[in-house]
RNA sequence: GGUGGGGUAGCUCAGCUGGUUAGAGCGCAGGACUCAUAAUCCUGAGGUCGAGAGUUCAAGUCUCUCUCCCACUACCA
């Protein structure tokens, strides 16, 4: 039923940072989006390379060690394996999870470099930063506090002052300090730094996007044009720090003066994309260069990239900037989804300040399915999201539990009773089963246009009305009141019911795999018919053969009482 | 300050290039049904579409002004 050919896709969702296991505003915006596209695309034939990894490098990384009493090295090694087990509980079906640490990457990054060098788009330049010779390190304008020279605020930030929400330079702030160690031995130094010229691509990339106004969500194309029209900024790509891909000269060797630097992250953070899809045909022999050289094969891939807002401006002008600036033949995005924020109680999530739910926890309290349907279903797709404990019991309890769980419930265990736990024959077509047909021809193919437009609300409205069809099928049909007059029709709802909860539990698949499974191995439905090949309502209708055994699943979804979103508002401080 | 997004029924949101009585889900009220996780199905109440002005035969949908909320503002990611 999908209008599309198959077809080669790459979906990637942005990297998440390494410090620490990401929140449920994360996991919504950008890796969850991801998987449950994934999913769809390849139920419809597709074949789907979906790529994550985890982002190591970086001052906050180093940092994170430190308090963790741990080598980077270590305290890498370490998240990455609990992002990885936390990506597993939500059933994130990476094709492959890597690090931006790897070998692949730090290639590639130094490899991009000299390319962008040789074309002239990286330029060496020496800058002012604050050094701290208590912490024997440079310091990133948002680790340099002091006095803001604008208000006299005594806890500016390098960056930008709290209190008057100057932006500031952290080389202007009076008395500055180490707002890692609090030491003022602190001195101005300079430093030699490598330069993107961004300014330079301008054209290009206006050109590039412009020619996306079509395809891509608002969002992205007014971020990225935001960004074009005050005048893109040539950025270091830099840093003075030990932990990250080593900058390297042409021969090979550490370029000269730029010991004890590496790459800033944002530039290797893209990158990591590449290497981590070397480094799964490393692991499983696949073809990456069909996915990211368009000399290999990769102009017939399409390439879907997810996101949260914040990263639009990396992902549609810096990384644009360093794949057509290398001038070789790299793969370009074509899809490009962004997420707003979802919020909690008036808020952002905060990873620093702990504040929202973390993806270890939530999956403490609720299985992942119940947060996947909410998250998929309240996607912070045109604006923020506001998440309340409240909407996610109503969204569970009705959705799941009273509407797809009490339909797989009812008309399973009434099989088991009255007809033995097999799908049985007989009956006539009734207006019934036309309804439901009818119903089912208009919203399938409703439902694969908004997965392949990557509309998720709308995706998950449409499989919700899907599943409340059912009931109102089983209403009209009711077999329980035909069974005690005629039999032979009561077995024409219950077999419809049935190949009902077969379709129901295939279209669930993408956003509740868990419960999908359970419906489908209930139902003893082969894994080979389980993808999304819909040829009419009619065949869907008549799916299952005639004396299939069949049983009743236990309760699919127990529902969230009152007291137990009392004690997680508790917990987490929900009111906050 | 600048830029972007948003302000539509009690709540969460749909409403493309302007065009019949503004839609959905939840919640609420009434009814039906009894196979089912007191589930389900039907019906209904409820909105001066943030405020004001303008363009137009016609505006939630375009223009301007004002107002409120949120995000971003590049070297933390």
């Amino acid at each position: 039923m999908s209008n599309m050919k198959p077809n080669r896709i790459l979906v990637t969702s942005a990297l998440p940072y390494i410090n620490g296991v990401k929140h449920m505003g994360n996991l919504a915006g950008s890796m969850l989006p991801a998987d449950v596209y994934s999913r769809a695309m390849r139920l419809m034939g597709h074949e789907v390379l979906y790529i994550c990894a985890t982002d190591e490098h970086g001052t906050p990384a180093e940092l994170a060690a430190a308090e963790a009493g741990l080598s980077v090295s270590d305290y890498c090694d370490k998240m990455h394996n609990a992002q990885k087990a936390a990506g597993a509980d939500f059933k994130l079906s990476y094709d492959y999870f890597g690090r931006s640490s790897s070998d692949a990457t730090h290639r590639l990054t130094q490899d991009f470099a000299l390319d962008l060098e040789t074309n002239g788009f990286i330029e060496e330049r020496t800058s002012q930063q604050v050094y701290s010779i208590a912490d024997g390190r440079y310091l990133p304008d948002r680790y340099v506090e002091g006095t803001c020279p604008n208000c006299d605020f005594e806890a500016a930030r390098g960056d930008q002052c709290d209190n008057c929400g100057k932006l500031l330079d952290p080389i202007d702030l009076i008395n500055p300090y180490s707002a890692v160690s609090g030491s003022h031995d602190v001195e101005i130094r300079e430093t030699n730094h490598l330069y993107l010229k961004q300014s330079e691509m301008s054209g290009r990339l206006r050109d590039w996007v412009e020619s996306h106004r079509a395809d891509w969500p608002a969002l992205t194309t007014s971020i990225a044009m935001k960004w074009l029209d005050e005048g893109l900024r040539d950025r270091a790509i830099t840093r003075d720090l030990t932990w990250g891909v080593p900058v390297l000269g042409a021969d090979g060797n550490v370029r000269e003066g730029f010991e004890g630097k590496v790459f800033y992250v944002w530039f290797d953070a893209p990158i990591a994309y590449i290497g981590a899809t070397q480094d799964w045909a490393k692991a499983t022999g696949g073809d990456w260069e069909a996915y990211w050289r368009t000399d290999k094969g990769a102009n017939d891939t399409r390439y879907v990239q997810f996101m949260g807002k914040d990263n639009v401006a990396f992902h549609t002008l810096s990384f644009p900037t360093t794949i057509l600036g290398s001038a070789q033949p790299w793969k370009l995005v074509d899809e490009l989804k962004a997420f707003n924020w979802v919020t909690w109680y008036g808020g952002k999530f905060s990873t620093s300040q702990k504040r929202g739910v973390f993806m270890d926890q939530a999956i403490d309290i609720a299985p992942s399915d119940y947060w996947r349907w909410h998250l998929m279903a309240n996607a912070p797709e045109s604006s923020d999201a506001a998440f309340t404990w409240e909407d996610f019991q109503a969204n569970i309890n009705s959705d799941l539990a009273n509407v797809l769980g009490n339909f797989v419930n009812r008309i399973t265990s009434y099989c088991v009773k009255k007809f033995v736990g097999a799908v049985p024959d007989g009956g006539i077509i009734t207006d019934a089963e036309k309804w439901i047909e009818a119903e089912l021809d208009m919203r399938l193919p409703q439902l694969v246009k908004y997965y392949e437009a990557r509309e998720f609300r709308k995706a998950m409205a449409e499989t919700r009305a899907i599943w409340a069809a059912g009931n109102e099928y089983l209403t009209q049909a009711a077999p329980w009141t035909h069974y005690k007059t005629d039999v032979d029709q009561a077995a024409m709802g219950v077999r419809v019911g049935l190949n009902l909860v077969a379709l129901f539990g295939v279209l669930a698949q993408p956003i509740i795999p868990d419960a999908a499974k359970k419906i489908l191995d209930a139902m003893n439905i082969p894994e080979e018919n389980r993808t999304w090949t819909f040829r009419g309502a009619g065949a869907c209708l008549n799916a299952l053969p005639i004396g299939l055994n069949i049983s009743a699943p236990p309760v699919l979804f127990t529902k969230i009482e009152t007291d137990d979103i009392e004690a997680w508002t508790e917990r987490f401080g929900g009111e906050g």
